[in-house]
DNA sequence: CGATTTAATGACTCGCCGGTCAGTTTCTGC
DNA sequence: GCAGAAACTGACCGGCGAGTCATTAAATCG
């Protein structure tokens, strides 16, 4: 079907692989830190490469971006798809949260980054994701809310007091044996008049 | 006392007003696309003299944060010395630190960035300041748990946790009048079991 | 007023990094 | 193997902005 391309072949899922080692270096410095050789670099490729592939510095780290959130967008509907409590959904992407942006600390500043440049509709566009997921998050809490399982906020600002928490407690996790603890009282917050319930063990990694 | 001083006088509170125009600047665009020659002009000044009080950008950046956490920790230090039910005065420092944080959103960012800088002693020192902060409101926290007046959370955790919460909260303010409600839902979040309590006046701008 | 001292100015320097493009490599088709 | 095509390379360019410093301004002293 598709003709046998002439000339070199490109190098397989190169753009992924900038993709992903973008995320390794983006991770670990502030974005005007990062130089598009560090980038190439960590890719084993030429700086020039990276131009191929994407117009720009700032196209590549929306690019990544825009990849993170969709991953993080997808498990989230997956998981608040499921049945059962209200309590044990939100604790699940509780969980979830705690471990994907600990392991992704500078992902935070990236984002906050992003959330300030308005004037450019790539950045609104971000902003729309950003609020997609707040309000998987919200319709979480506003569904446990109306079974009467969580405490009665309203639903929009309990999910960014969610949120807001989760980047707040982070702080904490110097290991992975602290996940449960944090988790039972970020979850323990959102259950009317709970104590924090017993969770001694450790998410994954 | 002072011999009077022979020579051109020194512009009156010039490092100040630099302060105050730095502060200007930085909290509405990013450190990295604040050009010296910005504040300089912000503040009616030439950009040479602005090295003639502080030795670079970065040191008269860290300046602005320090004199900023240093307001913050005296205004929170002033509210918990007093006496009151706990829940009070989580109430009145969460009131203020909203409108603080509301009014310099870009702080956030502006801090975040800091965190991360641990190579530097200063940033150590900042990291420093930055616990001397959350330890007045863990210690606040404590005091209403002890008393009974909050629900049993740790204390540290809690602390991070109404920070958190503080600033994920703000993305919902549009106006002084939303202050009440989100006042309201944070503070009730920290009292076991109870309802918001309707709170309907605004908080100063 | 001229000498002296200190403050402020802004044109200039210089290093850095995003982006480019002529050249090189590596493939296919004949 | 040779021509052609597409992908990758990395030395180079240009702009930008932090920091400098010779010059100018504004005061005091005698």
């Amino acid at each position: 079907m598709n003709r046998p391309r002439r000339g070199r072949p490109p190098i397989v899922d190169l753009r992924h692989r900038i993709l992903r080692a973008a995320e390794a270096v983006f991770i670990r410095r502030e974005y005007d830190r990062v130089r598009m050789e560090d980038v190439a670099r960590a890719c084993g490729v030429a700086k020039g490469t990276l131009y191929l592939h994407f117009p720009g510095k700032r196209e590549l780290y929306l690019a990544l971006l825009f990849d993170a959130i969709g991953h993080v967008h997808e498990i989230l509907e997956t998981e608040l798809a499921s049945a059962g409590p209200a309590a044990e959904k939100i604790e699940r992407i509780v969980r979830f949260l705690l471990s994907y942006f600990w392991n992704r600390r500078y992902f935070l500043a990236l984002i906050q980054r992003v959330e300030h440049l308005t004037e450019e509709p790539a950045a609104r566009e971000w902003l729309r994701r950003r609020s997609a997921l707040a309000k998987l998050v919200e319709r979480a809490i506003a569904d446990g809310v109306a079974r009467g399982e969580l405490r009665g906020l309203d639903p929009r600002i309990a999910a960014e007091m969610l949120l807001g928490m989760i980047r707040g407690v982070n702080r904490y996790r110097v290991g992975a044996d602290a996940l449960g603890p944090l988790v039972a009282a970020v979850v323990s917050t959102f259950l009317e008049g709970a104590e924090p319930r017993a969770q001694a063990e450790a998410g994954q990694p």
